[in-house]
DNA sequence: TCTTCGAATTAGAATAATTCCAATTATTGC
DNA sequence: GCAATAATTGGAATTATTCTAATTCGAAGA
């Protein structure tokens, strides 16, 4: 299991050369580095351009690449607010997102202590969820 | 108050020349009974050519700024799966979206009774919610 | 009714995030 | 080391949506 201390983040190096069954190339390892390093929910551009730094040649569609690869390992979150560009977190713990208008940062929100889904929800009788996905969007205090 | 009665929705002609301050042009109603009609959460380009039918001559991007309008004056919800096009929906009960993995449709999913945001979310204090969007993915039944 | 003026519509161009493609390069298993 | 497979690359393509500039509409007043 990957650190997610946000004091001390792997450096792509220190990246084990597999994880979950996902073969860690140079490249993924550079991008999932950069995701776990600063954890403000960047867009695919935003990792390209962190990515340049150490790898110069990494291109953006290796970024999406990768992203991909890590998101559909399950290794990364991809969220989406509404039409923006998608954006990429590496929490993996049960939580949602908030958008502070002002700033557009993005903040995680975590669930109350024991709520589920049907707890809330008045879902159609046998239905499977995969895939959920909650967005919030607002202000914080007096801002 | 549109009806939104699912037996008998309105003919264009039928919706007043002013919504919510929002004043009914003959594409706006053409595009807001579209969406009244069939509440099967057509996207933009379901909208067009479905107005088409009736209004041969209207352009796709007055549907854009129609749904917008209609959007933004709160008569019409925009859902968002993902990064899959923007649907629409009339419904404006406070309710969430549910899309069926194999067939790609959207239902409805209202909250139980009662429940609200703060009793499921751990929300710093001070956050105004202006903008909530909760949507599931997966499977019904068997299928 | 005629005129005016702001708002709405239109067609088509522009934008931007993402995906695709074909060629090259890296990696793994033998 | 060699073939087979997978990943990367740059650039082109795609696609939903927005923008632009010109035209048309429609309400309000003369």
């Amino acid at each position: 299991m990957i650190s997610l201390d946000a004091n001390s983040s792997p450096t792509p190096e220190e990246l084990p050369p597999e994880i979950d069954g996902l073969r860690m190339t140079k490249q993924r390892r550079e991008v999932f580095s950069v995701v776990l390093a600063e954890r403000d929910h960047p867009t695919a551009n935003d990792v390209f351009s962190r990515s340049q730094k150490r790898m110069p040649t990494i291109s953006l569609a290796t970024v999406y690449n990768c992203l991909e690869a890590l998101v559909s390992h399950g290794l990364v979150r991809q969220v989406n607010f509404e039409r923006e560009p998608s954006r990429y977190c590496p929490n993996l713990s049960d939580h949602c997102h908030f958008q502070d208008e002002k700033t557009g940062t993005i903040h995680d929100v975590v669930f109350k202590e024991g709520v589920n889904l049907a707890d809330f929800l008045e879902l159609p009788q046998g239905t499977e969820v995969s895939h959920l996905e909650i967005s919030l969007k607002g202000r914080i205090g007096s801002n």
